[in-house]
DNA sequence: TTATATTAGTTCGATATCGTACTACTGGAG
DNA sequence: CTCCAGTAGTACGATATCGAACTAATATAA
């Protein structure tokens, strides 16, 4: 293949991943209560599979949204009591993010009504265009991760 | 694989997808002028490839964005004297979006810049991640399309 | 131990996003 | 032709995003 269209189809990639992007946070955030966002719900979850917290720093580079971002997002998550907030006793610069009871069970019904909302599509689809693309998608998002300095 | 795996690995798919986008939409947006958008670019791109141009609406059904971001995206793409807005003639209830020469001259510079930058990173994978994630890609952004009704 | 640089998070302000409700126009039914 | 239901785009307003500058705390150096 031409380097030239080598160069297409990574443009083409990009394409699809936003336009992917947009079309299931859309579909999420119809399930999401007020403003709620695609990315508040994916840290929601990222929380609640993390008993011991994590600091807005790490989400913020988990997720790749300026730390700015993040302070409003986790404002929102915890007025909503889903997640709560204390100062790190380990540094008190640094705040530590845990998800409540509340946030779990919260996280839980909202993955349901997903998954219902998803399964034409998958059944349509079955499983294996996600389970091929995703250790490409993992590949590509490391590498990129990586070269941000 | 069980099922649960199976809604598991759907779910890292949408949460890597929506890393990926974030971190290609940042790299992107510190090569564009101001407050230009990485939709506003693709849009741009889009419209490059399509001489005879195309209405709002049918650009805000290719990015999957509301139409009324597309009217304030376009304004600016205008304003920038990237593209022209005019009056269809066939319903004129409805424009039509083409870019200009300065448009294109402006993608095209931006593409190049945007490939450098990129370049380590492709270096390093190669062109098989993108190459072999695409086709999936397409179909799973097809099928989630249609389902949207 | 100071002094300085660095880091975590927030505040502020400019701009982007997008839902609701609107206007202008079209096209089909009678 | 005359309605009128439906469609393209926009105005407006509430909220989200995020860069720059800031504060507080920590790490490093002398």
């Amino acid at each position: 293949m031409k380097p030239e269209d080598e160069t297409n189809e990574v443009y083409r990639f990009f394409t699809e991943v936003g336009i992917i992007n947009q079309l299931i946070s859309t579909k999420l955030e119809a399930f999401l209560p007020g403003r709620m966002t695609a990315t508040q719900f994916g840290i929601l979850g990222h929380l609640v599979r993390r008993p011991e917290g994590e600091t807005p720093l790490q989400l913020s580079n988990a997720f790749q949204v300026p730390k700015t971002s993040m302070t409003h997002m986790l404002a929102s998550l915890e007025n909503h009591a889903l997640i709560t907030l204390e100062t790190n006793p380990d540094d008190k610069r640094s705040k530590i993010a845990r998800s409540t009871p509340q946030g779990a069970e919260f996280l839980k019904a909202s993955m349901e009504r997903m998954s219902e909302a998803l399964a034409p599509v998958l059944s349509e689809l079955g499983p294996e265009p996600f389970h091929r693309s995703l250790p490409n998608l993992t590949l590509i998002r490391e590498t990129l991760d990586n070269e941000r300095d």
